[in-house]
DNA sequence: GCGACAG
DNA sequence: ATCTTGTCGC
């Protein structure tokens, strides 16, 4: 059904816009229906240019953030960068990744937005509703929602509003650093995909968890890069 | 027409 | 996203 109909990189642009306005209707934000006990983070790498897509899984304990697994897969893209189609790059990789954990966490943090999206179909979000885990989605920069600067403080916080729309929290994470935006993607509130995401801040910019999956897919790309070069040897 | 534009 | 040195500010 849902994972396996992912025909991604045969579809043009306009087709995934398409597809993005029908699969907003069915989206859910709204309280956590259970405890949240184990929770993961996904990231992607890519060699600029190239088709191969390394994507990554790590799984916690929450709220310690004691690491309990790893995962990871290589895949191919055909699928361009383009600002506001990111999933239908990265969600096939990521899906691969997926299928691999035997118990599934209870909630999922994705590098990117989930409902500040001009579609409300942030990666999270389409992470999400394939899965029917809850989402949440941390970026490192704004797609869409307007703001005012949070004071410069740690965990200081704007509202991020879009079209009339309270989409997302701007969150100063670190003093002197620019804010990192947060905003739910499936199957949670905003205040929970906040909270969340304050507890797993660790003296860095970005939540660990994030931190830790692209440090994750990093590694695994560079051992790739190496290893391709090895054969060449033979 | 021009600027903005997750990763 | 990735490449990549020094540099400015807290």
């Amino acid at each position: 059904m849902k994972l396996n109909s992912l025909n991604y990189d045969s579809l043009s642009p306009a087709q995934t816009v398409a597809l993005q306005q029908e699969l907003r209707k069915h989206i859910q934000i709204r309280p956590l229906y259970k405890e949240v006990k184990i929770i993961g983070s996904a990231d992607i790498s890519f060699n600029k240019g190239e088709e191969t897509v390394y994507a990554g899984i790590v799984l916690f304990k929450y709220p310690e953030l004691t690491v309990i697994g790893n995962y990871t897969a290589k895949a191919e893209t055909k699928f361009p960068c383009i600002s506001g189609l990111l999933a239908f790059r990265e969600l096939p990789a990521l899906l691969k990744v997926w299928e691999q954990i035997e118990t599934k966490p209870d909630l999922m943090v994705l590098d990117g937005q989930g409902i500040a999206h001009e579609r409300r179909m942030g990666i999270a979000t389409h992470f999400g509703w394939l899965t029917d885990v809850p989402t949440i989605g941390s970026a490192k920069s704004r797609l869409a929602g307007r703001f005012i600067e949070p004071a410069n403080e740690a965990f200081a916080q704007s509202e991020m509003t879009d079209k009339g729309e309270v989409v997302s929290i701007a969150l100063r994470s670190k003093k002197n650093c620019n804010p990192i935006y947060i905003s739910p993607g499936h199957h949670i509130d905003i205040e929970q995909s906040v909270e969340v995401i304050k507890n797993c801040i660790r003296g860095y910019r970005i939540p660990e968890p994030i931190r830790q999956a692209h440090n994750l897919v990093n590694e695994f790309r560079i051992k790739d890069i190496g290893s391709n070069a090895q054969q060449l040897l033979f």
